[in-house]
DNA sequence: CAGCTATGCGCC
DNA sequence: AAAGGGCGCATAGCTG
């Protein structure tokens, strides 16, 4: 059973944890039937590849060691200047997996697929004749040297592939699946979805009955490497012809004088792909390929304080619930079907609201929620209970989510190589994952401290000083809030000054003397709330309560800096006409964020089935869909739009007794509404650091001296460096982030820190 | 058993 | 009437 010595179907980090995790009986049990099922499998495998793919078969080729495909190819690749790549793996960890074969296409040849690392799955060994890495990288090279446009979806990817497993680092010129974002947010960007739709032209009936192609549908468990060549090739190979058929598809839309750019209004758009996002995958590349340093030592140091500190929260919970053991018993008797555990979990949600709502009886603080336990709510109940369940849950995240899992994601070079998603977020900001390095504690300093720089290197985080408000302010232009930028002023107390209409020293967290002032630091904070709450779509009761003000007094403070500052409420006004009538806004630097919900009308008619002015016997009514007529529409419409809100629920219920089914979009439309001002805000606050990222990646000096992106947290970017070019890297990271918003003709402010922890005393 | 949703919570 | 934008992940608990 040696054949079989690990789980091969997951990642060998994943193959650690299973190892860590399982018993070596529960193991070797389920390796065994691995064993006995492979050779079923991979004959189900062969033959479902050649029911949806055999039809391709005749038109790819395969690169073997004795046969001159590969250099075939790569000859019409430099003759033709263009080519599309895609590589084929044993897992999605491009350092600790390995690579099991690549496919190239460019035009007028087949496409071809380069088996690599293929094994047999009866035996382990490697399959003969396959492709030598030492030939394809100087295939790779020549494609290098000759400037050969590459294509790529999902580039980053098959880019640390190739770098780490051949050897040579490639640059993609497209990004079909960047594009794909560009080009419309609001959709699945899988190759495997995209293609179909958009060069097949299948409808998504159509596409259904195609039934599923990607990987995971096709393989399901199986790692590539022991698909059988034969059977992977077809598979591999037309992985790189849909990806250039994508290309080609998208690439009128992308350049900047095709009508179909200009119609669909996309110039803005090719800014942001062209300038910022496929510069981009270059940082991105470099981030995940650096990885970040982990104290081990010091993360268990911190497991035990933390056990401790939840063995202790957890004594004081118990002795709590102690006080309601009579309660508690009671309950159980009266409800035998109750699934509460022993002692009740703090972790429960469910538990826990059957708990305090149903044995304790606690009034429900929140009418909206009136069974919640999260933060908010058990603070507002205030009572020794909720304190000990909250002490219990902060404690339990900690260590369950950062200080316990942290170090179990470390790769063989101590460090953690996290993956960022370019387009995490559908306003353009990146998100991050296996870890997510964007979430880990900042209030709290001991988990930070968990990340070091590397031996001989000091770590440097620059973030960007209050980078939305200077975003919006650039955006909306209105002169004071400008003016107080402008005069290295802050903000928030600016508007404060004038919303109070007291002087600005007044509006300070602290006087001149450096003593705390209260009043300062309410007026302050009102009106950072009130101005991050325009930007978030707030409603003015949720900023009242976060003020612990009433409403009239919140209302009164945001008309008063609506009316001094008429930019901010124009800007508004002006995102939401756009959108209305466009469909969707734009940030700063041209980046699109689609909002269809906002070109919905309010409400909307339909015969129910049966209904209308169709014979109720008939068969055939789903067939054709009979408008409402519009004399009822305009009356229901009337109705609705001058009705009580409780009302209307009667009105919508009267209606269907007359078989009109009445859709309501208000809920779609507000929802779409509180994004369209966000949106643009956040979108081009994530443009300006992406275009930040790109600044320090070029600089060549900052190569020279050692210095490294490791992560970047959406307005901060943490990189390393040795420790003896530490001042000269802080001048020029500063520079390159300060560049980022040249543009906006706006000055902004970093801030820096120098440390040899993430958060640790400053050097 | 895997895979899904709900709830809650960490960050900007 | 009331309305926080953007993420990823852990756990519980349900379903197939």
């Amino acid at each position: 059973m040696a054949l079989f010595d690990l789980p091969e179907s997951r990642s060998n980090r994943e193959a650690d944890k299973a190892v860590v995790n399982k018993t070596t009986n529960k193991r070797s049990a389920s390796i065994v039937m691995k064993g006995d099922g492979i050779l079923a499998k991979i004959s189900a495998i062969n033959a479902l590849v050649e029911s949806k793919l055999g039809q391709y078969k005749n038109e790819y080729d395969i690169a073997w060691a004795d046969n001159n495909v590969f250099d075939t190819v790569i000859k019409s690749c430099v003759k033709n200047g263009i080519c599309a790549i895609d590589t084929e793996t044993t897992g999605l960890n491009p350092i600790s997996d390995e690579i099991v074969g690549m496919s190239i296409y460019t035009p007028d040849e087949k496409a071809i697929y380069i088996p690599i690392h293929h094994v047999s799955y009866i035996t382990g060994v490697e399959v003969e004749n396959q492709m030598q890495i030492d030939e394809i990288r100087k295939g790779l090279q020549l494609l290098v040297d000759n400037d050969v446009k590459i294509i790529m979806h999902n580039a980053k990817f098959d880019i640390r592939v190739i770098w780490n497993k051949i050897g040579i680092r490639l640059k993609c010129w497209f990004d079909t699946q960047l594009a794909a974002q560009c080009l419309n947010e609001n959709e699945p960007h899988k190759l495997k979805i995209l293609h179909p739709k958009y060069v097949q032209g299948l409808t998504e009936e159509q596409r259904k009955q195609q039934g599923k192609l990607s990987f995971d549908d096709l393989f399901e468990g199986v790692t590539f490497d022991k698909i059988p060549i034969k059977t992977g090739f077809v598979y591999g190979a037309r992985d790189s012809i849909i990806t250039f058929e994508l290309y080609e598809f998208q690439l009128p839309y992308l350049t900047v004088d095709n009508p179909k750019c200009i119609e669909q209004e996309l110039q803005s758009v090719c800014n942001v792909f062209w300038n910022i996002e496929m510069p981009f995958v270059d940082v991105i590349v470099d981030l995940e390929q650096n990885g970040i340093s982990l104290d081990v030592e010091y993360a268990h140091k911190l497991s035990e304080k933390y056990h401790k500190i939840l063995d202790q929260n957890m004594k004081d919970y118990e002795s709590v619930l102690d006080n309601y053991k009579k309660e508690i018993e009671e309950y159980k008797k009266k409800n035998v079907n109750h699934k509460l555990s022993d002692p009740i979990s703090v972790s429960s949600p469910k538990q826990l609201a059957t708990l305090i709502y149903d044995i304790l009886k606690v009034e429900p603080p929140d009418k909206d929620n009136p069974r919640g336990t999260g933060i908010e709510i058990l603070e507002k109940i205030d009572n020794p209970l909720c304190k000990a369940i909250l002490a219990c849950r902060k404690t339990e995240k900690l260590l369950s989510t950062y200080i316990d899992k942290l170090p179990n994601e470390l790769l063989k070079d101590g460090k953690i190589h996290c993956s960022f998603n370019q387009y995490g977020a559908k306003t353009g900001r990146l998100s991050s994952d296996n870890p997510n390095m964007q979430n880990i504690p900042s209030h709290n300093k001991d988990v930070r401290k968990m990340f070091v720089a590397s031996p001989g290197n000091v770590l440097i985080s620059c973030d960007f000083s209050q980078q939305e408000p200077r975003v919006m302010t650039a955006m909306c232009g209105d002169p004071e809030m400008r003016k107080a930028y402008i005069e290295g002023r802050d903000l928030y107390a600016s508007i404060a000054s004038i919303a109070y209409n007291v002087s600005y020293d007044d509006c300070l967290e602290k006087f001149p003397d450096g003593t705390t002032n209260p009043e300062g630091k309410d007026r302050r904070d009102s009106a950072k709330s009130i101005f991050l709450g325009v930007l978030y779509g707030r409603g003015i009761n949720s900023i009242a309560e976060q003020l612990h003000t009433t409403k009239q007094k919140a209302q009164k403070i945001q008309s008063s800096i609506f009316k001094e500052f008429p930019a901010i409420k124009q800007f508004s006004e002006d995102s939401l006409d756009m959108v209305v009538e466009k469909g969707y806004v734009t940030t700063f630097w041209g980046r699109k964020r689609r909002l269809p919900d906002m070109q919905l009308p309010e409400y909307e008619f339909k015969w129910k089935p049966g209904y209308g002015d169709i014979d109720p016997l008939s068969f055939y009514t789903e067939v054709t869909e009979l408008e409402v007529p519009d004399d009822i529409v305009e009356e229901y419409t009337y109705k609705l739009n001058n009705c009580n809100w409780k009302d209307k629920s009667n009105i919508k219920q009267q209606a269907e007794k007359e078989g009109i089914i009445i859709i309501d979009n208000g809920g779609k439309i507000a929802d779409a509404t509180r994004q369209v001002v966000n949106s643009r805000i956040q979108g081009s606050a994530a443009d300006m650091s992406k275009i930040a990222g790109i600044n320090i990646s070029k600089n060549e000096r900052l190569k020279e001296l050692g210095f490294k992106l490791l992560v970047p947290i959406h307005d901060e970017y943490l990189g390393e460096c040795p420790y003896e070019n530490k001042d000269e890297c802080v001048e020029l990271f500063k520079q390159c982030m300060c560049d980022a918003a040249k543009e906006t003709g706006l000055p902004i402010k970093v801030d820096v820190v120098v440390s040899y922890e993430w958060y640790g005393e400053a050097i």
